[in-house]
DNA sequence: TTCATAATGAAACAATGTTTCAAGACGTTT
DNA sequence: AAACGTCTTGAAACATTGTTTCATTATGAA
């Protein structure tokens, strides 16, 4: 029998007989989990998430962890996708502007803001915070859907002849390369103040903006 | 006293009584251990670099790498720097070009293969494959030599007038962290194929160039 | 030669990801 | 309702890491 005296998130739902009750649960469980890791991540920076401090955090055995993710890899998974979401929750709250232009900077501005405000995330997304967690199928296909926004606004410049290139997808992965560049190099200490990276990265919005749009520089 | 039965490293100096005798071995030494070290990352990447295994190539205690380097972080400086030394040699292997549109495309592949080629050494310097060493003074000092050739090349631009921004680092900067993020993101499983991302890192070179230059598009 | 000082190196320590396996809970069958 | 088989649990162990300890051993000076 648990020990009715601490608060188990586990033993929660012990006592339901319904067929799916179990499935609910561990998906219930899992949420709880993810969101525990989440917080430590957040608050000590991805290093700090280790099976064992979860657990404790969740006053579960380890086993528990392994059941429902596997493994670590499992785990930080969630964790990237969950960062996925606040990054398509980011560029979603970005104000439409007719102006692609303006829109375009919006949305680079949201990006920057992301990996300041989120870092932990955004190292686990893109800076292989998780050295054994390698994004496959679905996670690359999450990444897509957060910076669906940015393919849309591209798209729509192509289709406005505003840019002369054909394929969205490159541009995307060009500007998107750029951007992520100067974060994660000031992220691994090359760039020294967060003055010098975000001038850098204003003026590299700037002069993406100008060569794909092709206006006097 | 040392089993002579064992080609020891360590031994091998041992007999000598000459005052600065033991500073030259531990140079030496030093010299050994990095080379083994670096053996095996290329061989198994940086991730496979751990203190017993160097210790064991070495048939050594770990005690002594400690003696030597103080932690694990200060082998990893000592691969870092490694690696600034081999990215300058193949930056300096670039056959210098009149034409300085042609010398920076140069540059630009000579930074692509070096990080096909050396991709240990690659994550070690930019990558974040030791987490727990972040550059310090000297490793960014070496940084900006292995980049001298770069900065050169930037800043006769400027001279010539071909560029119209007039700081040469903020230009060799945005060069770096947009070849940077397509490297980076190819390495970290971003970028499927390496050919996508190879063709996107040659347009990102033209657009550079272009957008820099002045030229038509 | 003797003695203090420093280096050595095997073993231990602490923390990690992961697995084991006896004990228990659960649902199904008789 | 009782018994059985299957699945889960969870404490403990395992393997691997970075790092430190400390008795032993050399080393160099007196």
């Amino acid at each position: 029998m648990q020990d009715s005296s601490k608060i188990n998130p586990i033993a929660a739902h012990k006592a339901t007989t319904y067929p799916d009750a179990k499935l609910q649960h561990a998906e219930l469980l899992k949420r709880s989990m993810i969101e525990a890791a989440a917080s430590i991540m957040q608050q000590s920076g991805p290093e700090a998430v280790t099976i064992r401090r979860v657990a404790e955090k969740m006053e579960c055995p380890t086993k528990i962890i392994y059941n429902l993710f596997g493994s670590k890899e499992g785990l930080a998974k969630e964790l990237f996708l969950e960062g996925c979401k606040l990054l398509a929750a980011a560029f979603r709250d970005v104000p439409e502007d007719a102006d692609l232009e303006m829109y375009l900077r919006g949305l680079g501005e949201a990006y920057w803001d992301f990996s300041r405000n989120y870092t932990s995330y955004y190292m686990v997304m893109f800076g292989g915070a998780f050295s054994e967690f390698k994004p496959e199928e679905e996670s690359l296909q999450a990444i897509g859907t957060a910076l669906q926004q940015f393919i849309t606004i591209i798209t729509k410049a192509i289709e406005q002849g505003l840019i002369a290139e054909k394929d969205p997808i490159l541009v995307v992965n060009l500007v998107w390369a750029s951007l992520h560049g100067i974060i994660h190099l000031y992220l691994g200490g090359h760039i020294q103040s967060e003055w010098t990276a975000k001038n850098l990265y204003d003026r590299s919005v700037s002069h993406l903006i100008h060569t794909f749009f092709g206006n006097e520089r």
